[in-house]
DNA sequence: CTGAAAGCGCTTACAG
DNA sequence: CTGAAAGCGCTTACAG
């Protein structure tokens, strides 16, 4: 059975009305009598016609596909935050064409450009530093751009995060309350926004708790550079007695060295905090104090901008911050009066 | 600045040439001179011109897009393959355009005809159950189908798996050489491929060593379903002295259960073995026991079924089941002359 | 409400 | 190698 494409000429001869009425019978809000439509609709069914989404792009200028770019999905967070974009995208008509993207920035410029060559009607980089003239190209493109868990300082940039800094001063002022008093820090990614801005809300949370860092070493949100870096920090004699690591998926690591390699116990030899809640931190074999970062809640912002983006093409650019509370979890000491 | 759409009209008109010739200069193969070709391309740079993708795919036929649908990623094999894939597929020239879907088939239904409306190129089912008759109607509309971790009986339906009857049978005679002789079962779905192929398999392979399964219950491939059918299967006195669990992701659960809420040591008291091997099952916390099922290998050859299928309408559907080696860890008792 | 016509931005025989 | 013309499958003013 050799197929043969079926196009709105077809149903429209079988029905015995024109092109355009079928075409109005597809597009919501065009005017069609109910009689012309059942027409349409029975043959088309007869037929099994279905319109061609890209050729209806083509004169509407949108092709109700949002690209999205993303370097990992080791790190548990964006498979979730994936699935729900995907499915809110869905439910208003879009889909997610992906490009996965090496944090190299002039890899990340060739994939856009390929996005924009598939005429998206909207973009999202998640996990991806983007130069702020890269963006700003596509804003002119016509395209709307949203950072994913990435800020920068461009005022004309729409972004989505959890509010970091926040995140970062509430993890200081837990450990404090604790009694720690050796606190250590093992920092993501330098170029990511989300690693800066944890540590200098949690250096702001110590230094108001008449704190400082004790140590500090650079896992980069890479689970092997995360075993390497908690090594380094535990090995020596004033190891600290509390660690904030940037992300869950490194505290895991580090979890992993304490209490396998070097034989310490979280948290009676050190407390151990992360930040994210990606599923495995709530695991038993884990039960990592984090910052809960709202997949949900970010999704359900990011894709508000777009959608207001793409409606109206001069709508202000957004930066959201989403606070975030803490979970209070067995990996770290738990100060009196704090509820577990 | 308001953006005016580059085309490939304007390009023509200010490098002197054709709408053709600049057609051509972005077609691999096509005939133009040297001397043509640098016009338009300077005439390009300077309008920054790039044609458009789906403009061209109305008259070639071609989207350059391979539909993925899959319903879930909370089983971190599949952000690992969904993330190999779209390297593998980004490098030919293809991008991944996503759907997600629940299990229920009439949602699958409504999901494919969204995808053949995208007019794709190909199709990768992932983790879906899908009628032989919706996928025989999309290859019957040209559209090349691949189910991904999943085989169907219907021979003109294209496969990809782990052997995961070979793989099942392995972790039998694994647990039986270790002297285990009340084996327990947490099945995954039953209606999922994977699921009936390790089951019979293991059985198959206790059998062989003159055992059969002394427990069993479904976990349905969910974490949660997991932990409850741990618990009703390691609350009785007779508990079983090892159990297969179909899948990494329940594996992880039954082995917080087990040692969390139950007291009991793994594998002093309770041998557990997987499938899959996702990354945290080489996490110390867990380092499980289990069977690598290649995303490497699955997505390779899922990417040469599609490209074959697609350069040649009438190649013979294929399917693959791809052997992969028993991984041994601490999770289970390690027989004598295993290699731990 | 309906149809004929133009056109979205490309590619591709065809003729030269 | 190159250009003029037709056409991919739709939508959308326009006129009736």
């Amino acid at each position: 059975m050799t197929h043969v494409k079926v196009t709105s000429v077809d149903v429209a001869k079988r029905a015995g009305v024109s092109q355009s009425a079928v075409s109005r019978v597809y597009t919501p809000g065009a005017s069609v009598s109910e009689k012309t439509a059942a027409k349409v609709r029975k043959a088309a069914a007869e037929l099994g016609y279905r319109p061609n989404v890209l050729a209806r792009s083509l004169i509407t200028g949108r092709s109700r596909m949002i690209g999205l770019v993303v370097s990992y999905l080791e790190n548990y967070f964006y498979p979730e935050a994936l699935e729900k974009l995907s499915n809110a995208l869905q439910a208003e008509g879009y889909h997610v064409l992906i490009f996965m993207a090496q944090q190299t920035s002039d890899n990340v410029e060739a994939v856009l450009e390929e996005i924009l060559d598939y005429q998206v009607d909207g973009i999202v980089t998640a996990s991806v530093a983007m130069s702020s003239e890269l963006a700003a190209r596509c804003q002119a493109a016509g395209t709307p751009v949203v950072l994913f868990n990435r800020s920068q300082d461009d005022e004309r940039l729409s972004a989505v995060t959890s509010d970091n800094v926040a995140g970062g001063r509430k993890l200081a002022e837990f450990l404090a309350a604790g009694g720690h008093r050796r606190i250590g820090y093992i920092a993501g990614w330098e170029g990511a926004s989300t690693q800066r801005d944890r540590e200098s809300g949690f250096r702001a949370g110590l230094k108001d708790a008449g704190l400082a860092l004790s140590a500090r070493e650079v896992g980069d949100f890479d689970h092997g550079k995360a075993r390497e870096a908690a090594r380094r920090m535990f090995r020596r004699d004033d190891r600290p007695e509390a660690v904030f690591v940037a992300n869950d998926h490194m505290a895991f690591a580090v979890m992993d060295v304490l209490r396998g390699e070097l034989g310490l116990r979280v948290p009676g030899d050190v407390s151990v905090v992360g930040y994210d809640d990606v599923p495995p931190a709530s695991w038993p074999a884990y039960d990592l104090t984090t910052v809960r970062q709202s997949a949900n809640r970010m999704v359900a912002e990011t894709v508000d901008i777009l959608l207001d983006q793409i409606a109206d093409r001069i709508a202000p650019p957004r930066r959201i911050a989403i606070d975030g509370p803490l979970i209070v979890r067995s990996s770290a000491r738990v100060p009196e009066g704090w509820a577990a």
